[in-house]
DNA sequence: TGTGAACTT
């Protein structure tokens, strides 16, 4: 079938509408309007190709209660659905919200949508994600990365300000995203049954045309297919144009900017995709470096990376100056979901190190990568279930099922750290596991955190060293503070660097922390930057540790627990790190040379040389994480008292209630 | 005696 459409903007399109299936519908915007558009940039905005079948997807999206829409980067859906299902007039009776699995792109997406709907980020139109909320009383849109809104539904297990919630970048498959769409069946079927309750109305988006799992996953929801593209965007591969060196391609990336930047249109701006945030960051460089002597044409090259703090990330995608070149390097958080005012250019030097691959293992890199879910300790996640009230984890039917060995080595884990207890039912001749949250449990789900980090916190509280705790848990959850260090420097100068003690890594942080407050206070802007850089720290992810120890210590006031300090007496920090490290505790075999973990004494490991123990022999000590390279390696290590490692397994423990 | 990098609460 056949149906020709007027839209807004007086541009006839052909729509075909066709019918494939009872489950499944198909709604077709072909390409065909977008030759007869006008070039962008006089347009308010771009022309997109869902506008064609705006008028439909209102209707669809007031009449269904879950629907599915498919469509490309570019065909404008995460900006425009939401805009739609405010002209349904979702928003009368709740907010909004749409799920992104980045905050990138939650900041950029609000950024847009603002803009669109003619009112103030933070107004009608907000976003959420870790450390920012600029939501308000009026917002009826609200972009969140899909982490927050699980956190959400902890503390509100309907998610009853919300009539609508978007998923977006379902093809993703992140970890939130699969437990987000079992916990939101379960929420609007909940709600459905509840006449107190309004209906949740639920909308999954993809990128990719493999639908009919997550279809069927909702009650074999309609799906609705969007065509097209967006406005023209050219396209390089580093390595169609001159490779100047074969082994670095950034400087590769690096000249083809350069290159192009002589025959490209000053107003045309340039995104390059490099693999990671040490790349940027040269490239960036390299570009200053040769612009240092430019007067006319220049260039303003920008980062965009998830660590970025965001005020930075916000100059990617603000109008450059006049006469200057907009050229933004990026991971792949700008791969997806985003499109970025002004880019004309894209290079990929992806490509450049595809080659670098056997055809075997690049046939390997094409297929789709196995969801998260199925590769993760679920230890956070089912706690996470558990405190929303889920009381049989071992039955929960996702979209991909994670191993049962997997599932019951998490419920064990947490059985053992005493935030649960399970019980083993027969129903139906098969042994079925149920789930009762302990009041441990409670209070670990209660920090975003790993729960064995939460286990410290808690511990702390008992031994008065809780402000220290924040401090040791604030860094073991967030990214390393260290910078690689510069392979010139001779073994002996690694290992004597100043805040190294022989209690172990964990008090090392606690040093760093506590010399860069002071280094803080005594120290101009300036001085502080070259202070970090002189101790090999990084000093964003420095202040991200900052950040988050803030937020557990705001928990930690909300619930009213007893935030003392320890002072100088740092064995009571290390007894609170071992009880909740203590399934990671090893003790050493001489025979081996190595160290045992005492809880599978068959499993030999190694102190990483990165630790400030590395050096050292001590009997007993506990680690963060283990790494496999060549052999095991514990990171991040503690040297603690064979008595704590007893004492954090007594489950009469006084420490732990 | 040696880290994949990116993402997230």
């Amino acid at each position: 079938m056949t149906y020709l459409i007027n839209n807004n903007s007086n541009v006839t399109k052909r729509v075909e509408f066709a019918e494939n299936s009872d489950s499944q519908s198909t709604l077709r915007a072909n390409g065909l309007g977008l030759s007869l558009i006008k070039s962008y940039e006089e347009l308010e905005r771009p022309e997109l190709p869902i506008d064609a079948v705006s008028s439909q997807l209102v209707e669809i999206l007031a009449k269904n209660d879950t629907s599915i829409i498919i469509g490309e980067t570019g065909s404008g859906k995460s900006t425009q659905v939401p805009q739609l299902c405010v002209k349904a007039g979702l928003h009368e009776m709740g907010k909004i919200g749409i799920t992104q699995p980045r905050r990138v792109a939650a900041f950029a997406l609000a950024n847009r949508v603002a803009e669109e709907m003619e009112t103030q980020v933070g107004d009608k139109v907000g976003y959420k994600f870790r450390f920012n909320n600029e939501t308000s009383e009026e917002t009826n849109v609200v972009f969140l990365t899909d982490g927050i809104l699980l956190r959400e539904a902890i503390f509100d297990s309907f998610l009853s300000s919300y009539t609508t919630i978007i998923i977006d970048e379902a093809h993703e498959r992140s970890l939130h995203t699969d437990i987000l769409l079992y916990l939101l069946r379960m929420i609007q079927k909940q709600r459905r049954e509840n006449s107190d309750m309004n209906p949740l109305k639920l909308v999954i988006m993809s990128a990719t045309m493999n639908s009919e799992k997550i279809s069927a996953y909702f009650d074999n929801a309609p799906i609705y297919y969007i065509e097209g593209r967006t406005y023209p965007v050219e396209l390089f591969y580093a390595n169609s144009l001159t490779i100047k060196d074969d082994d670095d391609y950034v400087y590769n990336a690096v000249s083809v900017v350069l290159d192009l930047h002589e025959s490209e249109p000053i107003d045309h701006d340039f995104l390059v995709f490099l693999t990671g945030q040490e790349d940027i960051e040269k490239a960036q460089k390299m570009v200053k470096d040769d612009q240092k002597n430019a007067t006319t044409r220049k260039i303003l090259p920008l980062g965009l990376y998830a660590s970025l703090s965001t005020q930075m990330q916000a100059r990617a995608f603000s109008k450059a100056p006049q006469g200057t070149r907009k050229v933004i390097f990026a991971t792949n958080i700008a791969e997806t979901s985003l499109t970025i005012p002004g880019i004309r250019i894209v290079i990929d030097t992806g490509r450049v190190k595809q080659k670098l691959y056997s055809s075997q293992e690049y046939e390997k890199m094409d297929e789709m990568p196995t969801p998260e879910i199925l590769r993760s300790n679920l230890c956070g996640v089912l706690l996470e279930l558990s405190s929303i009230g889920l009381k049989s984890p071992s039955t929960i039917k996702l979209l991909d099922q994670p191993n049962k060995e997997n599932i019951e080595a998490a419920l064990d884990m947490l059985e053992k750290i005493n935030a649960i207890t399970v019980k083993k039912k027969l129903v139906k001749n098969v042994a079925k596991s149920f789930v009762e949250l302990t009041s441990l449990g409670k209070k670990l789900s209660d920090f975003p955190v790993d729960p064995i980090f939460a286990r410290i916190l808690i511990a702390a509280e008992k031994l008065n060293c809780l402000e220290e705790a924040l401090t040791v848990v604030a860094f073991i959850s967030s990214e390393d503070v260290f910078l690689p260090l510069p392979s010139s420097l001779k073994e002996e100068e690694k290992y004597t660097r100043k805040f190294d003690t022989n209690e172990g890594d964990h008090i090392k942080f606690l040093n760093i922390f506590r010399a860069y407050k002071s280094a803080k206070n005594s120290l101009k802007h300036q001085e502080l930057k070259e202070w970090c850089v002189s101790n090999c720290i990084n000093e964003r992810r420095l202040q991200n540790v900052i950040k988050a120890r803030k937020q557990l210590r705001d928990t930690c006031i909300n619930k009213k627990y007893n935030v003392g300090s320890c002072g100088l007496n740092t064995s009571l920090l290390r007894q609170a790190i071992a009880h909740g490290l203590f399934m990671n505790a090893c003790e050493y075999d001489p025979v081996s040379k190595s160290f045992k973990l005492i809880s599978s004494p068959g499993i030999k490991v190694k102190i990483h040389p990165s630790s400030c123990l590395a050096m050292h022999r001590p009997t007993t000590i506990v680690f963060t994480e283990l790494v496999r390279t060549k052999d095991l390696f514990a990171r991040t290590v503690s040297l603690v008292d064979a008595e704590w490692i007893k004492k954090a397994l007594d489950p009469q423990n006084g420490l732990l209630s």
